[in-house]
DNA sequence: GATTTATAAATGTCAGACAATTAAAGGTCT
DNA sequence: AGACCTTTAATTGTCTGACATTTATAAATC
């Protein structure tokens, strides 16, 4: 295995594992050499080694089992575990770099857009019910700004899944999910839920009729309503100070 | 900080500071303990609070530093980190769940296209510059196969980039890539490019005159012909059996 | 044959040591 | 005073060796 240089030693190891395993050479589910083989491989301390190992855990690229017959396995990235990683990182990385409202939104909404035709096709009776559920939810008096939030990435989510492509369910579900923190100042003080359900409804509408072009009517509606929102915050805001 | 169970304590220690940094109790380049600190404060060794530390430098949330006023520091997520992380682990998702051709296909252009009236409204002359370049070479008789990847992937990232917005940069930049090797195998045995180089040419000049319905067009097309370059391939891979 | 008990292999954790790095403080010379 | 060197202390990086814990298999017992 090549190694770069002037990095940790555990860290070049970590790669050279990784690249092990995104090229190919390890498959799904085989058994790395235990940790004492792998410091006599890399002529390395096991702590080293172990630094190394729990490396790649962090990424999900293998799992560890203690015991007789144990040791570290390359794990199967399942949908569930890369969606993790998706939000955590997009999750920090908007919270870190200052993103604006706008920026943020159009990506969202130009991602969900995408997905409009797709799922106005082949939503199931079960999609739309969960976006009925969620809508009827978000329609409630008490319900608390967290909750309606929530619910509100739980129906976007329901519209992305609908689409019936994993990969995109996967790639856009993190962003969605990821802007909650954004769009959770903006509900907390603008209390402009009826219009929203009334935008929501015209989409669950648009999507029970097949309507591609009404969903994404309703979709760019939601679109601009939620930029105006988001504007009218941040000038509030503005004028506290 | 809070702690769940039954999982190793150096993956418990860095789902604690994970949490503290995403939950804004610890801010950008702010230090850490020490790792003799931590060590003390968490009532654990060392040697389980630097694996720790490496589960978090894995995903880029801290950065080291070696010396004295050394130490762990919160980092900066910056974009070209989370893309890194994003097409590492999309590249893994995709090898590893056995995803049809067709689902990832459908998946990129629909996430491109999501792009494509952003690009027309926004392209600037470097962004053309861009990618009559990568056309010019793809026409280019003696390119190798993998040479030929590349480019491409150039082109439909210079499309992303086009649309002006780094969060969509982001997001779909990793599935474009993520999905080369897929694409790789195709281009290998289908040789042409000369119908990608002229649909790849109606693209540019769609962006070029500002026109977001040739340039989704353009796209649409071009979906469809990988698509057919798609199942030629498979089917004869299925008939050399 | 079923159940219990040992065994061995592996990871998880700890303690202590030393090496390497680095910024700051202190000292020396001009 | 200012520039250059030297020391120092703090901190991460690495190594060694030990012991605890877990767990599948093999052995022993009933």
């Amino acid at each position: 295995m090549k190694i770069e240089k002037s990095e940790d030693l555990s860290a070049q190891i970590a790669q050279a594992i990784r690249d092990a395993i995104i090229e190919g050479r390890m498959i799904v589910d085989e058994r790395l050499p235990s940790e004492a083989e792998l410091s006599e491989q890399f002529g390395v301390s096991r702590s080293t080694v172990r630094e190394a190992l729990k490396r790649l855990a962090a990424q999900a690229l293998i799992r560890t089992q203690r015991g007789a017959f144990g040791g570290a396995f390359v794990n199967r990235l399942s949908y569930e575990e890369a969606y993790g990683q998706n939000v955590t990182t997009s999750t920090l990385l908007l919270s870190m770099n200052a993103v604006s409202f706008e920026t943020a939104c159009e990506a969202r909404y130009a991602m969900e857009r995408a997905c409009a035709p797709l799922a106005a096709e082949r939503r199931t009776a079960d999609h739309l019910a969960t976006m009925r559920a969620e809508i009827h939810r978000q329609a409630q008096p008490g319900l608390s700004d967290e909750s309606f939030c929530a619910s509100d990435v739980a129906l976007h989510r329901a519209l992305v899944d609908a689409a019936g492509n994993p990969v995109l369910s996967y790639q856009l579900a993190g962003a969605v999910e990821a802007m909650q923190p954004l769009m959770n100042m903006i509900t907390f003080t603008a209390r402009s839920r009826e219009e929203i359900v009334t935008l929501h409804t015209k989409l669950a509408n648009a999507l029970e009729s097949n309507d591609a072009d009404g969903a994404d009517a309703a979709l760019c509606d939601l679109e601009l309503y939620t930029l105006s929102l988001g504007q009218k915050f941040m000038a509030s805001r503005a004028s506290n100070r």
